[in-house]
DNA sequence: ATAGATGCAAACCCTTTGCACATTA
DNA sequence: TAATGTGCAAAGGGTTTGCATCTAT
């Protein structure tokens, strides 16, 4: 696992030349969890001991950005605040108009949606910035506001995972049934052989998870910051519905195919946008599995079509 | 329709008094699509003919503001621009960084994902700003920008119109298929019944797309403003790919259910963020007549459901 | 020795404000 | 005439910059 200082030697540009005072400016704001403005930055450098000229402070926090070690911020204040990005991947707003604060997460769908329309468009997309400004929970109810909880990695991961796993069920029901549901001996035994490599997944999903929870039990009480529909609540339960009045083994092959397409393209989007970790590799292992199981579908889709026709003409 | 003025004169806050200056401030700012800073009104009102103070310009867009008759937008570049509202409802925006054009969009689905977000996480959500940022088409292509094209309310319309086009396409397709297909008799003749009117409304869509292509043949060429998948692409192709081999009159009659609330919403939705005019009327009137479709189809399920419990237990 | 980092204060940009004056209901 | 709107110039905030001074390589 990365550290903190492993970070910024990363991503330090040649030709510069170090600086303690820098250096320190740098680590205080490492340490911070939410979003600075250069002002808070300031008073932070303060307290802690140093006096280091705005500037520096200023000249500083250009550095970081340029180097990809924080990002800029725009909450339509009048004025940029800054958030670091070791272990913290881009993410979206909740801003409550009320108390200021800001709350992160993060929509797999909502990134698929900006994706097509900037392809509709021809537009070359780098970076979306989406903010939602209203009131808050606590706000609206009159009470302090809750400190706010930086998407911590465990937190990233406990969100996949629990995606993950919802995955996994819904696979696996749709499989289950399928397998019992299909007529053709050759697609029974693919379905079967699916469904028993989800229940395998399951299991190492769920103990993974246990293990998160185990390490942190405070986990479970923070706000879903992973937002995914795709598969679990849309296509394999949708295909499972579609079984109980008996089943078409292309249609039941198609809905994997789009199933395990969307869930390979959600892991592997969400691991790529991590930093080198445990989870990182959770995701990435997890995307290359549904890859596989991807693949045997198209080509069972493939092989089933190809017999359809031999077997001659409308076999549908 | 609505003139400029009108649209001024409905939302000048009242206790206030006139004054020639502001109005013709208002008038100049109404005149323009894309987003002025304030500096380039100050220009626009300096070569217009005008001698007035750069602090009355900046009091009259706060002014415009609060009447609602501008909105304030916030690209980042550390200072501000405005829009005006007149024919012009909220949207998203896709800002080229090389051009520093902005591209306007909308999407129903990327709406509909937010209000999830914001309702999972009891955040009320008052306003969502979404920037896309990257390079244009042209930019890419090394071509002089395009020059931006404000959503008028006619692409909006047309917009609408594709989309309540293809919805209605494929409702006819599905209902169409689930009359064909359905053994009970009711059933028949309430799928026999709404394609019947899918078809009908289908051809006054359709009229209405020639007449507003008629009004302005320049229409067609514009890229897509409004994106909704919705209906037509997700729900009623699923149903009708289920419909292949053989059809539950349950399911259909759901998937129908489905189809109808989505659009109803989709109509619903942006017809209330219409400004008064013949758009808005349209939207409505589709939107009430898809939720008399959806009212129906709710009856007819629970008359259904009803039938096959008293025929006694399991009949699925 | 020299490119790069820092400090200080001034400059900058965009926006808001205080106050005297002009206007409108 | 009393409440609003306007102009001017000054102040305000957040941020950047010029320039002399340090400091790492």
């Amino acid at each position: 696992m990365q550290s903190a200082s492993e970070f910024v030697e990363q991503r330090r540009p040649a030709g510069g030349r170090r600086s303690g005072k820098r250096d320190f400016i740098v680590q205080v704001f490492l340490r911070q969890e939410g979003h600075l403005a250069a002002d808070e930055l300031v008073d932070l450098i303060r307290t802690e001991d140093a006096r280091i000229s705005r500037a520096t402070i200023y000249r500083t926090l250009q550095w970081m950005v340029e180097a990809g070690i924080a990002r800029k911020v725009d909450f339509g204040e009048g004025r940029y605040r800054f958030e670091h990005s070791y272990r913290h991947p881009r993410h979206f707003h909740l801003i409550c108009k009320t108390c200021n604060q800001s709350y992160e997460f993060l929509s797999s769908d909502i990134e698929a949606l900006i994706e097509e329309v900037a392809d509709a468009r021809h537009f070359a997309a780098r970076q979306s910035v989406l903010q939602i400004y209203g009131t808050c929970e606590s706000c609206q109810a009159g009470r302090q506001p809750d400190r706010a909880t930086a998407p911590t990695e465990s937190l990233f991961a406990r969100d996949a995972l629990r995606i993950a796993i919802a995955t996994e069920r819904s696979g696996l029901e749709f499989y289950t049934r399928a397998a019992a549901l299909t007529k053709d001996a050759r697609g029974r035994k693919v379905f079967k052989r699916l469904a028993a490599e989800e229940k395998k997944h399951l299991g190492t999903l769920e103990a993974r998870y246990r293990e998160l929870l185990a390490a942190d039990p405070e986990l479970e009480s923070h706000p879903t910051f992973l937002f995914f529909k795709g598969a679990a609540n849309g296509l394999f339960a949708a295909g499972t519905e579609a079984l109980r009045d008996g089943v078409d083994d292309r249609q039941a092959l198609l809905v994997g195919i789009k199933c395990e397409r969307g869930s390979h393209k959600f892991f592997k989007r969400y691991g790529d946008r991590f930093e080198e970790s445990e989870g990182k590799r959770i995701f990435l292992e997890f995307a290359d599995e549904e890859r596989e199981h991807l693949d045997l579908l198209i080509r069972e889709y493939k092989s089933l079509v190809e017999r359809q026709k031999s077997r001659g003409g409308t076999a549908r």
